[in-house]
Parts: C-alpha cells; structure tokens; sequence
DNA sequence: CGTATTTGACCCGCGC
DNA sequence: GCGCGGGTCAAATACG
C-alpha cells in the first residue's frame, strides 16, 4: 500500500512536472513514464542513488553476454555503480534495502574467519596498492538477513591514490553533493566518524542523511572525539553519511555528543525535530550491542524495548511518527511541506523486516565497533577507486560541479569517505540521553527503474559464502 | 606463469 | 595460566 501510494504520488509529481514543461516547451512526458501500478508493481525498485545506477544498461549486457555467473555480475555491477549507492527494492517477494559504500579500491583478500554469532564467515580486504596500507575492509553478511552485508573498513590509506581513484573520489564525492545540494536544512547533528580520520567541517544534511565534507584534522570541531588509533591522513577529506541526527534549523552546526552539559538540550531540539530517533525520552542510557547482531544490557539499564536490533529498527519507526506527528504543521525550517508520500515511504521502509535487519545489523555494528573505536558499517572509505567504470568526461561534470558545492573542500587528493556515524557514547555520557539516530530520506532523489538486474545476490560481495 | 583466493595455523588481547 | 575469539600470516591451491 504505501508503495503504491509512493508510486502514485511520484507519478502525479512527475506529471505536474511534465505538465509545467508541457506548458513552457511543449514537451510530452515520455511514454515510459506513463506507466500504471500494475506494471510498476512487477519490479518496483525505488533506487536513491549517489551516482549511476545503470541497471538498465546492465540489463542489455546481460543479454549481450548473457552473464550467467553470479559474481560476473556482482563485479559488473559494481563496476557500474558508483560508490554511494543507496536502494530501496520492493517487490512481491522480496525487499532489500542496501546501503552500499563501494569503495572501489583495489583489494585483495588475506583471510576469512567464521564470526561468533554468526553462521556466515567474515572476510577480510586490503589494499593491494600499497602493502603497508593500514586500511581493511571486512565484509560480513548479516545474520538475520544473508542478502544484506555489513561491511566495516577500518584505517585510511597512507598513500597517494592513483589517478583514477582519486577521479573516482572526486566522483563519488561529486555525487553526494550534488544530492546535499538539494537540501533545503543545515545538519545539526549528532556526529562522531568512526573512522578515526573523520572530521567536521561542512555538515550538510540531506533532509536527516547528513553528510560531511572535510579536509583533514584541523578542521575539527572542538568536541571532536578521536576514536580511533589509527590516525587519519593528514589529507584526507571525508564525507560522513550521517545516520545519527536530524536535520535541524539550529544555528548550531553541531552535535556534539561529547559535550555532556550541552547533550540534553541538544538532544531535545534533535528529539524536536523530524527525525528518526532511537532515543526514549524515558531512557537513560544507550542499548549495548553485544556479539553480533544482538544487543544485551550493559552495566547501565536502559529501557527494555531495545532489546533486540529489530526493536531498535521498529523504535525508529514509532519515534519518526511520534516526532512527526508532534510537528506535523510546525515542522521547522521550511520542512512543513514534508509531503505525506515521505511519510509513506520511511514508513514502509521501517516498517520493513529485511530493512530493519540490515538497519539493526548496522547499527549493532556501529555501536560495536565504537567500542572497538576504530571501524565503520557500511561505508566508510578514505581513498579513491579503481575499479569502476564510469566514464571520465561525466566524473569532470561531477568534478565541476563538486568543486563549486564545495570550494572549501579538497577535491585533490581527497579521500572520499562515507561513515555512519554512530551513537551516542555511553561511556562518556552516562546519564544524558541517547543520541539521535535519524534515517529520514526525505528528498532524496528518487530514481524508479524497471530493471530486474537487481537482486539480492547483486549486491553480495565476492567470495563470500 | 602471475595473481588472487583458500584455509589452517598462529598471534594477541581479554576475561575468568 | 588457560580458553576463547578476532585478526593475520602464509603455503597451497585455483584461476585466467
């Protein structure tokens, strides 16, 4: 239902759409997009994309080739898909949500390892440029949910990046400002990088996926926490995909959850505003993750509720309700138009299992490996890629385009990163609230695509089992 | 034949 | 000290 309601929604924008270009140009919508539910129904894929996705063209490669192997085409895909992509599939049978940070270095596998608690083993990546790269990579599959894999890079590159990995960063962190240019809020957020070399200089939120775009150390925020023992690279910049706060019309750029004094009134303006929280007002203190996959209590309590990741997944979707329907008609910052299609679509997106699996999964992983201090779940990335194959004259557009959304950045060189940023730490805050954790894609582009290539094992890693 | 992957062994930190 | 679990090494193997 809400799925069609989204699609009729998107389809009567795009008509009035057509229709304002009709008047001005003459021009006709495409056929294409004339389409009735029906039809969406049989691949409705709902695609947020930073990028390309070129699902489309993958499917005539497909018959030209006829690719019959999966990780020919994971590795297909992978090459045309650009480095943040971010999808939402619903069909009759099946519903993945991925949230992929492609990282596109060259890597080469050193080890696998069965994880405790879960049945899938664990691989592990390094850099193959460089040796002495302290950068890794492990990839996991997610127990609840074996299509959704939890990815975790660890460390940055400590060498320059080949010309085309630096384009791709270049690309890759074009793409995201093309989305964030769309943003109408500044990001107050909740942020702390757990890659170590994140910092915060240009939060800007994409309507609660807040992104970063930074230069390097120094331009840390005061209450930066360094949370990793490997030191980031002096250059390099990163783009924080934020999960962790709302967009919020404070002056305050910042939410820092380091500063305990400032945390409950900071705290309650995030809990104010449109965002997806996994606070409790009632709750003292944080969930724990523990293990993998499954969240016990700590040495502190904390509400019950959270128990599980799927709670933590389901919180999100009352607390976004709760949140919306206290500010429906006074939302903030010119969010009032907050369309009830946006309302649709987080809700079916969280209302979703395999979303919340892959949702709850991430966040175990953030949480978890916050402790550890050094990782990330789905995509924290510090270098430029090889291994795509987009092509340079679009990456130079990008380029264009990044540089001016961003002139306080350093497209050269840069290392494009992508980091859920995580909760609230409960160690250093024990009787504040929890962070706020947002996922609320409020106008992210969206991109429907009639594509089937789509399909859980597209997005598995190789040689993961 | 060069490169990448597999996989058992090994190392190390942590808790008991 | 011991066991456990996570991470890494490196020889064997697979692959193009």
């Amino acid at each position: 239902m809400f799925s069609e309601r989204i699609m009729k929604d998107y389809q009567r924008l795009q008509m009035q759409f057509y229709d304002i270009l009709k008047q001005e140009a003459n021009v006709s919508p495409p056929a294409a997009h004339a389409n009735n539910l029906s039809e969406m129904e049989e691949s409705e894929i709902i695609s947020l994309s930073l990028g390309r996705c070129c699902s489309d063209q993958f499917k005539k490669d497909e018959k030209i080739k006829n690719l019959g192997k999966d990780t020919e085409n994971e590795e297909l895909i992978e090459g045309l898909t650009l480095a943040l992509d971010c999808k939402f599939e619903a069909s009759k049978t099946n519903k993945i949500f991925i949230f992929r940070m492609n990282d596109g270095c060259h890597r080469r596998k050193y080890g696998q390892k069965i994880a405790k608690g879960n049945p899938c083993p664990r691989a592990y990546y390094r850099s193959t440029i460089a040796p002495s790269c302290p950068l890794r990579k492990q990839v996991q599959r997610c127990a609840e949910d074996k299509s959704i894999l939890i990815i975790t890079y660890e460390g940055t590159h400590n060498h320059p990046l080949p010309l085309a990995a630096t384009a791709m960063a270049s690309t890759t962190s074009a793409a995201a400002s093309m989305l964030i240019s769309g943003s109408t809020t500044s990001g107050q957020v909740l942020h702390q990088s757990t890659m170590g070399s994140t910092t915060t200089s240009t939060p800007t939120s994409l309507n609660g996926l807040n992104f970063y775009l930074s230069n390097n150390s120094r331009s840390r925020p005061p209450h930066y926490l360094p949370t990793s023992s490997l030191a980031p690279s002096p250059s390099s910049p990163t783009i924080t995909l934020d999960l962790t706060a709302s967009s919020s019309s404070s002056s305050h750029p910042y939410f820092s959850r380091v500063l305990p004094s400032n945390f409950n009134t900071q705290s309650q303006r995030l809990m104010s505003s449109t965002s997806l929280s996994f606070s409790s007002s009632e709750t003292n203190s944080m969930p724990v993750p523990w293990g993998n996959g499954i969240l016990t209590s700590a040495t502190q309590p904390y509400n019950k509720s959270y128990t599980t990741p799927f709670n933590l997944a389901r919180q999100v979707e009352e607390n976004f309700y709760k949140n919306y329907i206290q500010k429906n008609g006074s939302l903030v910052n010119g969010q009032q138009y907050l369309p009830d299609t946006i309302v649709a679509a987080t809700k079916a997106i969280t209302s979703d299992q395999n979303f919340q699996s892959a949702l709850a999964a991430a966040l175990t992983s953030i949480i978890s490996n916050n402790r550890s201090g050094s990782t990330v779940v789905h995509g924290n990335q510090s270098g430029g890629e090889t291994n795509f194959g987009q092509k340079m004259k679009w990456d130079e557009q990008i380029q264009a385009i990044n540089s001016t959304a961003y002139p306080s950045s350093t497209p050269k060189g840069n290392n494009f990163g992508c980091a859920s940023s995580y909760l609230n730490n409960r160690r250093a805050s024990t009787n504040s609230q929890p962070g706020s954790l947002v996922f609320l894609p409020t106008s992210l582009p969206f991109a429907t695509s009639k594509s089937s290539s789509s399909t859980p094992g597209d997005n598995r890693e190789a040689h993961i089992n």
